[in-house]
DNA sequence: GCCATCGGTTCATTATTGACACCGATGTTG
DNA sequence: CAACATCGGTGTCAATAATGAACCGATGGC
């Protein structure tokens, strides 16, 4: 079903960063003849997966993915599981909390919560979160099948000047998470920002996506390292029971003290 | 793009009311060959538009969706600006407000707020509204062109007794609410429960969904229509302007006694 | 122990798609 | 202002991809 993927290809282009993409533009991301690319742009018009900006004539996704992800959402709930236990998140530690869920081999911000006040993490729904420079995409990939994980494509990307790039520091910096059970990282993603995050599991024991709580670095006491630490822990286990989700059997985290980690 | 609509075709079959359907019966509904029907299914569980429940075989849809929606979300939003009006409205009448958005020639529910309270209107997000048979469904046919409604097929489903299905009867009804600038109908769609709706529209002046207010019957007075009429003709227009709507000429808006409307 | 139906697979036939050249319109640039 | 580049969009036809009847083995009802 080769047109199928192309289609789905198209659709994938589009993100929160490039919402609207002209048609040769398009062609050339995906690397389709235009005149291709315009069919497939029509057929999913007459769908509405696509719409046309009448005045630019670029093209952005459609609102029928609207009705699709409700229809989901009514027997599979997800986002509405989640979108509660990020507010319990940001409550309890009064700083930034989200959700994402892996899809296509990408972590997609799915739920945000933020606390009321001037200094605060940030992120927008639907942004990817790198998996190789989010405490997020980390914890993912360690409590993450190798079968699972050779399915998604290597990227490493910088972002900061503390991005880790480099397989084996990101290999040493996975197996600590995975003794601990939480993800922390600073500064690899956003400068002065640091993230800490844990999974929530499906029913095959395999991750389906992570929570997190960002805070500004400079804020993160050992107090409430703590804090979060707790609240990820309670907050995803939570998650993984209300979706009928299996914790697997490697999973035994502890709280170690932000010295032990930092050193 | 032939392949693409079948694809789409398939998608469209899953509901809320039949979240979850096997191969033979998917291939039926769609009437398609088995053989090209599974190697539909199969692209798209590629791309997570589509999941497989391993334990029963039945195909259902992915996780996929909720990303795209995010981000198209992210820069068209309209159910982050409808949510928080559902909520006002609710807590205006305190009773269920409800908003829809038009796909694919049905009205698709994308929001719901409840009141606390134990007799309350109910229905599910993802949803499809009659058009026919709901508030929502009557004032949106209202505010559409000619055009427009040309393109969505006919339904004359009956849901209850009082289901209006003559033709001729609903284009007066039509044309009233269309005089009114809102719609109101008891007992079409759930026996004992009154709709009331108003529409929000696109920057073409067309409308782009419904929002709603629906109650038991018995306990819409003189008094709750007007509270109900008021708020449903702020928040409407609230949502047209924040999306960058225009509202038409022909909208004009008045407020009819509940005695005109029964009489 | 039979029959119907399930999910899933195979392969020759047939319809769809990709690539290219081309259109008019809209800037851009020396 | 003229030459040029690029935009969105279209028509054509060889090359490629989808189709569907027949066929598995497994399961379940009778």
């Amino acid at each position: 079903m080769k047109t199928v993927d192309k289609a789905v290809k198209l659709l994938n282009l589009f993100s929160v960063s490039q919402p609207e993409i002209g048609l040769s533009e398009l062609a050339r991301m995906a690397n389709y003849d235009k005149a291709a690319t315009r069919r497939f742009l029509v057929a999913l018009q007459n769908h509405q997966f696509i719409e046309q900006n009448p005045e630019t004539k670029a093209y952005r996704l459609g609102i029928g993915f609207l009705h699709l992800a409700k229809v989901r959402e009514a027997s599979m709930p997800l986002e509405s599981i989640i979108q509660p236990a990020l507010v319990r998140l940001m409550e309890q530690t009064n700083e930034t909390a989200h959700g994402s869920v892996m899809v296509n081999g990408q972590l997609s911000s799915i739920g945000v919560s933020f606390p009321h006040r001037g200094n605060r993490a940030h992120l927008e729904l639907g942004e990817i979160l790198p998996l190789h420079a989010t405490a997020s995409g980390i914890v993912f990939q360690a409590f993450s099948s190798e079968a699972a994980l050779s399915e998604i494509p290597k990227d490493f990307s910088v972002y900061t000047d503390e991005t880790t790039t480099d397989p084996e520091s990101l290999k040493q910096i996975i197996a600590d998470t995975k003794k601990r059970g939480y993800a922390i990282g600073g500064g690899s993603y956003c400068n002065e920002v640091t993230g800490m995050a844990t999974s929530y599991f499906g029913s095959n024991g395999e991750p389906i996506g992570s929570i997190a709580v960002a805070t500004p670095t400079s804020r993160l006491t050992d107090e409430l390292h703590q804090t979060i630490c707790n609240a990820l822990f309670a907050e995803s286990q939570h998650i993984t029971q209300t979706i009928g989700g299996q914790i697997p059997s490697s999973y035994q985290p502890f709280i170690t003290s932000l010295q032990d980690y930092a050193a």
